[in-house]
DNA sequence: AGCGCAGTTAACGTTGACGTCAGATCTGGA
DNA sequence: TCCAGATCTGACGTCAACGTTAACTGCGCT
């Protein structure tokens, strides 16, 4: 066991040590979340995706919580087939959302929380009612072809000709 | 009530006397399925749907067979995200499935019957397997996006604040 | 027999989500 | 310091699934 996922091993040598995560190079996160570097360039042009930070440089760095996003999108994307578009306003509204849980301290005006709350409340649920439908169309789905292969096997039974 | 859609009054009408179906032309087709007329000329180009006839003039007809044909098309496109050549094999599996059913009695070889069953099943055990796994993963989505909304909820509860 | 709308083929255009390539620049180890 | 390999920006290419337009023809009704 020498070397594996060097992306894996590096962000895991981090959370074993307690120093601030390394951000990996566009090349390891693409590995390390299974598209192309040229989907990490294009998710940033499109305004889904900031990297952590630069390098001195100028080279992008990504740290764990741009993987979760990157697996997030194409979650919304490969699941739910929802295009970029979609998603973008989705993902925004639960920035809007994640950024005040954060900054819930300093309450900047109780009535401006209750409004992104709902505004977020909004959303979800608007989000859950597309995804119960699918669901119950994927359960019809599901039973219906069920269905039709154990009627298939029960006719391959009747038929032991050879 | 005078006039409502009329190729659905069409198909209606057939039904109730005991005529046979009269044959949709593809403008009606299109507005019975949801799908553009384009579409319908495009599936049948790349083989995927063939009209139940023609005109003599050469006007293509659709019948109910079709309209359901386009519908299984959508399901397996916008359900469960396949493109439209996985769709094609689909359906001209199924396609083989049926003829044979509906050609049982005069017993062409019973060894091909089975052959043509057992390859039926091991496409349909596909398709079950990839709808089961996106049933699997859809599952957990709903339920933690439900999760999130719950917490939402109650964290509104407690913040009566004007 | 004529009129107007619906349909036909053939072709090119569009859109989303990237792929690919060129040429310049950055990075990290010897 | 130097160099190979990774990354950068910009641009053009691609592919599926249709949309759109043009020029022509069929259909049904009066």
């Amino acid at each position: 066991m020498t070397s594996r996922d060097p992306a894996v091993a590096l962000l895991e040598a981090a959370a074993q040590a307690d120093v601030p995560p390394p951000a990996l190079r566009i090349g390891e996160a693409a590995l390390a979340t299974g598209v192309s570097e040229r989907t990490l360039r294009y998710y940033e042009e499109l305004g889904l995706l900031a990297p952590a930070g630069h390098s001195p440089g100028g080279t992008r760095r990504y740290g764990e919580i741009q993987l979760a996003r990157v697996r997030r999108i194409r979650e919304l994307q490969e699941l739910l087939g929802l295009n970029l578009d979609e998603i973008k306003s989705i993902l925004s509204g639960e920035d809007r959302f994640d950024a005040l849980r954060s900054a819930w301290e300093r309450s900047e005006d109780p009535g401006e929380r209750r409004a992104i709350v709902l505004e977020y409340l909004e959303l979800a649920r608007g989000l859950h009612d597309r995804v119960a439908a699918k669901f119950g169309e994927i359960t019809r789905f599901l039973s219906t072809l069920e269905g039709k292969i154990e009627r298939c096997e029960s006719l391959l039974a009747e038929m032991p000709e050879r």
